[in-house]
DNA sequence: ATGAAAGCGCTAACAG
DNA sequence: CTGTTAGCGCTTTCAT
């Protein structure tokens, strides 16, 4: 730094300046500096920066490696923190390594705030972490001092692909749920309300699933042999796995989707999307829930009360699977 | 630290001896010197250890956010690392968030080496930053001075899938080939080598393929449609996502796989795995590469002379897609 | 805009 | 094992 001050002819703490895009220097300086840098190669120490600031302008995210869901979360996050200038840095949860570990790494480096994905450790160590920075926990419920919580709303995304399916025309719509996994009761409760609404609260229909493959294709069976065979025309299945081993199962049995039987998933993982699916589902907005982290992240950091809930609207994602009942046209039919 | 020192009655030195585990501490002087940092809620600073140290003991890895085969191997590179006393520290690849700047902001943080997950950036600019630090270039390949390779035989993994077939008593073998990707002539090699060893040069067939289901999908209607419909009974496909796309078109002709037609992918990929699929295929030894990544990255450090290429052999993954042609038993028809 | 000076929290090299 | 003394490369404050 010295070195590049001493060439572009200013003292040091001007370099410094410049690199940091403050206020304090001539457009021709910063020129002049950024020019001397470049000759001798030269690369402002992050870690010497961090040091001495009293900020870091860090913030730490522990995700799951390997978690496509986290995956894209971590793409719109260092969009989201790049817009408020702010930097990511990044710690893996993986089998070797647990999240108590990923966050402990993140706290080491001083971070301003802390984002962490999915977080399956107990609430009690969360809160234990929120206590020592500011920290936002995604995707995941967790109602704790000093922990802000940002997710979806399931009970929502429920009521849009339901909804869905009524505006299609549809009025025999069973919903396969989730059982005791994370977020099934809250779309069993969107998926009712939305009957209800309609007016068809009486229509409604639950069959167990689960969140596998096997556990949608084993509800396909006991629709395609049970009661309800006929009378249904569309399904919302919990997730999207579960709506493919439900689908395939469907299919097999020689129903045609979307003409006989609408199926309506929930996520909008890889497998909705891929081409062999086309799976309509619900989609978590990734982009919005990252922005709202890093957003109530750095409300925090600022001193911003604590303890909020920031509650993501869902969408609808209209792909293959759904269609009017009996090939029919939409409302055409009143 | 100073705090902590003075609580355990010892001096500051004493305690950094300590929290690095090095000799020069009485185990009685450790325990009480980490009781006192556990009482004050002491963690040592990261960004002070890594300013001071002369060697961060740091290795950067960049990766592709949502890239799967990335996410394989920073897992295992979490544990390879740990194993050598070495810290990773993560830049991602996304759409907003080229190598380039990944690479930068690890270069910033001084660490001692860098190891990059399949960079698709240009020679030069690879060379560029291995010119700076040590640097290991996986899964791709690279040849440059500064840059160390380590990445997978392609070669012989096509061999391996070939002789699977052979050694179930296949000899009408196609392969559907890559194209113009990379890593496809090797492969086509491969394949070519083991039909000729096995003293069936003159049977091997190559189809255009390519690395999409939908090219996967085309190829198998060649096939169908095509002369070889009959005779051949087994497939060695460029790599999973193809092979599902041939393997659904194959089966949606109403053939029997295994039974009428083997199929082998490549890759190991998540849809190889997937219960659907359940795709014979040949995996890439991820931890073998991590390892083999962490080695080199460290021998560079360590001063050991530069542009070693480590080649990983692959494994063989048996599942539900091959078998001996018409359903017999292999070897038990000579 | 400049230059001097203090300090971030630790490691490292040394004499005790 | 202890204590002292230097830095690491930057930011920050202050007076100029």
């Amino acid at each position: 730094m010295e070195d590049v001050a001493l060439r572009a002819g200013v003292s040091r703490p001007l370099v410094s300046i410049v690199f940091r895009d403050q206020p304090g220097a001539s457009d021709e300086t910063r020129a002049r500096v950024r020019a001397a840098a470049a000759e001798i190669g030269y690369r402002p120490d992050t870690r010497a920066q961090l040091l001495s600031r009293k900020q870091t302008r860090l913030i730490g995210v522990s995700f799951g490696v390997g978690h496509e869901f986290h995956a894209e979360l971590v793409t719109e996050l260092y969009a989201a923190a790049q817009d408020k200038g702010y930097e990511l840095v990044l710690s893996g949860v993986t089998p070797d390594r647990n999240e108590q570990r990923a966050a402990q790494d993140l706290l080491a480096f001083r971070c301003d705030a802390l984002i962490l994905l999915g977080p399956s450790a107990r609430l009690a160590d969360l809160a234990a972490i929120g206590r020592q920075t500011p920290t936002v926990v995604v995707a995941r419920a967790a109602t704790a001092e000093g922990l802000d919580v940002v997710r979806t709303d399931d009970v929502t995304g429920a009521e849009l692909a339901t909804r869905h399916l009524l505006e299609l025309g549809h009025s025999r719509i069973l919903h396969v749920d989730g059982g005791r996994a994370p977020g099934a009761a809250e779309r069993r409760r969107g998926y009712h309300a939305a009957m209800r609404t309609a007016g068809l609260a009486q229509l409604a229909r639950i069959i167990p699933g689960g969140l596998t493959e096997a556990e949608g294709s084993r509800a396909a069976r006991s629709l395609i042999d049970g009661q309800y065979r006929d009378s249904a025309t569309a399904a919302f299945v919990f997730n999207d796995q579960s709506a493919v081993g439900f689908l395939a199962t469907v299919r097999a049995s020689g129903m045609d989707v979307p003409r006989q039987l609408s199926v309506v998933g929930y996520d909008d993982s890889r497998l909705a999307r891929a081409s062999w699916a086309r799976l309509t589902t619900i989609g978590q907005d990734t982009a919005a829930i990252a922005r709202a982290a890093v957003e109530r992240a750095i409300a925090r950091i600022t001193g911003e009360p604590t303890g909020k809930a920031t509650l993501i609207r869902s969408t609808l994602i209209e792909r293959a699977t759904t269609a009017p009942p009996n090939g029919g046209l939409p409302k055409a039919q009143p």
